[in-house]
RNA sequence: GGGUCAGUGCCCGAGUGGCCAAUGGGAUCUGGCUGUAAACCAGACGGCUUAGCCUACGGGGGUUCAAAUCCCUCCUGGCCCA
């Protein structure tokens, strides 16, 4: 299976400079990087898109590059931002990109060779350049009315309410600038991204090619939405995006989210995030058509991609608990099995003595952080949202020791998937 | 620096002295229907010791019986001029 095939299958490709590197990637030896933002200490799952096109060209004999932006992250990328970012500290900034170079590594193979993967940071060269060189081999090439007319500036220009600041400006120069040295130090020859890059990517082919006067290559792949239109990657529990590293999101977590991807988007996700061969994907795509109540398609996408992600163990552990947490009684489970299912559940200990004597249950619901507030729970449980061991529960009600599991434990639930583990000890 | 317009609840955005915890939309949350989907329907959506009270309309001060609404000042942003 060539690449260009396998990508044209799975819809990778959103825009391309020159058909031809898709070729190129098919015959294997191009070196291409890809520039990741440390704007926080974890990538997320829209990221995961693009660490996978790393690894797809580093199947296919290629050499992959992971930038991490530690240059860049100083300035912020205004790339189809509707307001100016407040700037990173320092600080803020190293722990960032400690924690994604941690993860980028995870998922590239390192062994010496002609496709060994390289991990980089553009710090290394944006903070020593001086400003008067780069003005001089940089800027010059560029006019600042090319600049202007991009789209992923052009909002931001044309908005009476927000302006857009020189230094957000300056930042595809930057990246233009990473290109070229990744170009000369390491002959790079394509930079990949989202459909969102493509402005700065053809600003670094341009540079490359002015500067070298050889051809680079730029390719983007395309957005991808939710069937109701919404960017795909938040999280059902809120705004919070769906995070790699499992200490923001549990394996569980991400699982659940991966289940409960809708029909129309499934075959898209599939193709994006796993290695699933072909066959298999199309199957999956009929069985979502003849019987999409068994949802063997999400259940195909987050055992693989929690798998990816978290290894083989997690992503059968948070399979177990799910099946167990919405198919069966959860007052039947044994001891180690319920604490398997509640494992990524929030908890809080207790003392005996405070829930033998009665807990009000809104006062319950409050200290285990599943209401905001007391007016908040008393809606929760005005609306029937509260369940005790799955079991709902009425406003009013006093929660005492008759309901603790294995005399322990008490799993409160609000809503269809907001757990937490009440535990005496 | 000068002029001018603006800053409202998570976001957008009404409101120009009392009837404003503040119309409307979106997001979110809960329930219903389903497949632990989508769409759709219903409700909720500042806090509390909830027939009431407290805190809120960029910050501070003032006028008034009474201000998100008027005045002063400061901060922030857009646009125009220098």
């Amino acid at each position: 299976m060539k690449l260009r095939d396998d990508w044209e299958f799975r819809g990778l490709v959103h825009q391309v400079t020159d058909d031809e590197i898709l070729d190129r990637l098919s015959a294997g030896g191009v070196t291409g990087y890809i520039g990741f933002d440390p704007t926080a200490a974890s990538l997320h799952l829209g990221s995961l898109l693009q660490i996978c096109l790393l690894r797809r060209i580093q199947l296919a004999g290629n050499q992959p590059i992971a930038l991490a932006g530690g240059g860049t992250g100083l300035i912020g990328d205004p790339s189809f931002k509707a307001t100016e970012r407040p700037l990173l500290t320092h600080e803020q900034l190293q722990g960032n990109i400690e924690g994604i170079k941690e993860q980028l590594a995870r998922f590239l193979d390192f062994t010496p060779g002609p496709s060994q993967a390289l991990l980089l940071n553009n710090a290394d060269w944006l903070t020593t350049t001086p400003l008067t060189d780069f003005l001089r081999d940089v800027g010059k090439h560029f006019t600042v009315n090319q600049m202007i007319a991009k789209d992923s500036v052009k909002s931001r220009l044309d908005r009476d309410d927000v302006g857009l600041s020189f230094t957000e400006f300056s930042y595809m120069l930057l990246q233009a600038y990473d290109f070229l040295r990744l170009n000369l130090d390491h002959n790079c020859t394509l930079q990949m991204g989202g459909s969102d890059q493509w402005g700065n990517i053809t600003m670094g082919t341009e540079l490359v090619r002015k500067t070298t006067g050889k051809s680079a290559s730029g390719v983007t792949s395309p957005l991808l939405l939710r069937a109701d239109g919404q960017k795909f990657g938040k999280s059902e529990g809120g705004n919070e995006r769906v995070w790699l590293d499992a200490s923001l999101t549990s394996p569980f977590q991400m699982h659940q989210f991966l289940l409960n991807a809708d029909d129309q988007t499934v075959p898209a996700l599939l193709r994006f995030f796993t290695f699933l061969d072909h066959d298999t994907i199309r199957s999956l795509d009929e069985a979502t058509a003849n019987a999409p109540q068994e949802r063997a398609a999400q259940r195909a996408l987050a055992n693989a991609v929690v798998a990816l992600v978290h290894g083989e163990q997690a992503s059968a552990n948070a399979e177990r608990a799910g099946a167990a947490l919405f198919g069966e009684e959860i007052a039947a489970l044994d001891e180690k099995t319920l604490l398997e299912v509640v494992a990524d559940a929030p908890s809080s200990t207790w003392s005996r003595g405070e829930i033998e004597s009665g807990v009000a249950i809104g006062d319950l619901l409050v200290r285990c952080d599943l209401a905001g507030s007391k007016g908040e729970a008393r809606r929760f449980l005005e609306q029937g949202g509260v369940y005790v061991n799955n079991v709902r529960v009425d406003d009013g009600a006093t929660i005492g020791a008759e309901s603790l599991l294995h005399n322990r434990y008490m799993v409160v639930r609000r809503g269809r998937k907001s757990l937490h583990l009440v535990m005496v000890g």
